[in-house]
DNA sequence: TAGATTGTTAATCGATTAACAATC
DNA sequence: TAGATTGTTAATCGATTAACAATC
């Protein structure tokens, strides 16, 4: 099941919700894919094959999609309902952003702790969330049988810290850091990576500008 | 220049530069396509083709790329050399946490300062980085021709904040709120979106998984 | 009924991969 | 010299777009 759906179409589906959502505020009871598709600057095409891979019921010809139905949906394809537990590895500026982040509940992702070495912050709470020390780390993913862990520690430390995590049986890591990891084959990474994404925004902001200069 | 080079492509340039930082500091002088690909699981074709639309000095055969070369030519293609300022906007846990961030300057990207409306924060300084009142942005941008903005706002500022930014002259929005904004076709924009990644982060897990319970 | 919109199939597009002559 | 590796061209692959019969 899912197998088959490309990443781009995951990439996509939060923004489906988060419009749907939004129109359902608004009272819309039923969408067409041209209305989805002008709002998230996409192709009636796409948004159809899109929708076609999450939901359950079909759209109407001539009237759309039900957005309860769609919202529906695509909650359960994205997993919103069934929230997963994470645990998060070192609580810097940025782990504690994320620990505070009241987003991921909405995603369906549930960050039961923090954990960290520096004896001055074990024990403090983040937004309800206890940060923990690190050895306990182990024993808590084991107990809990916890698959995802979001990864928020120095760069120099990002490999040990995914060996120790794959070693405990965590099988997807998003990665905050830097630092490239190496895993097995049969563990998922996500890198968050700072210099790709300004990579991307430094070459779309030079097109611009020399589209302009050109004219 | 530069026009026909493809997303894709500058998402992996910066992977290629760090691992040429790393190989120098081994002492290594020349590097191939394939030990390249090796290292960051691609292929030696995509490099070679990655390659060859940003360096200048092209490789040799036998003995492929000259590592000091390649760093130059990657580096200038990247504007790694030529730092650009920015503002960052929204100065809580996560704005406060990229604003810290030492990395960017490898990355060519100086953060002048940190804005914000809280009256407690404002004056005080984040890893050398002042935080200055939102009233002062406007005439910073202009007063130094800034292009760039980091926008860490809550979500419900954003399109606001996307406005002022617009209307200021910042023609290149790194947007880390999970808001979607709207601005003009000749604004670039960059999404750090979470429920995007982690949709994504799921799949990879979910094909995982399911895969190990069909055997 | 007429026509807007669906689901799906076929055509297009662009990126990746494979192949290979050139060459150090 | 022999062969590893380059740059580049052709083949493949996969995703997006366009087209269209079905239908409410």
């Amino acid at each position: 099941m899912y197998g088959e759906v490309s990443i781009q179409t995951f990439h996509r589906m939060p923004g489906y919700l988060k419009t749907l959502y939004e129109l359902k505020k608004e009272g819309r009871e039923f969408v067409s894919s041209v209305t989805l598709a002008e709002v998230l600057k996409l192709t009636p095409s796409i948004v159809k094959k899109d929708l076609s891979q999450a939901k359950v019921q079909d759209g109407k010809p001539k009237v759309g999609y039900s957005v309860d139905d769609l919202i529906r949906a695509l909650e359960e394809f994205l997993g919103y309902n069934n929230a997963k537990d994470a645990v998060l590895v070192g609580c810097g500026k940025l782990g504690q952003a994320l620990l505070g982040y009241t987003g991921f509940a909405d995603y369906g992702l549930n960050i039961i702790a923090g954990f960290d070495i520096d004896d001055k912050i074990i024990g403090e709470k983040v937004h309800s969330k206890p940060i923990l020390p690190t050895g306990k780390l182990e024993g808590a993913i084991q107990k809990l049988d916890i698959k995802i862990a979001i990864l928020t520690v120095p760069g120099e430390h990002a490999q040990a810290m995914a060996d120790v995590l794959v070693r405990a049986g965590i099988r997807a890591i998003w990665n905050f850091t830097p630092a490239h990891i190496s895993v097995p084959d049969n563990i998922a990474v996500r890198n968050e990576n700072m210099a790709s994404s300004l990579a991307v925004l430094s070459a779309q902001l030079r097109e611009i500008l020399n589209k302009e200069n050109k004219q």
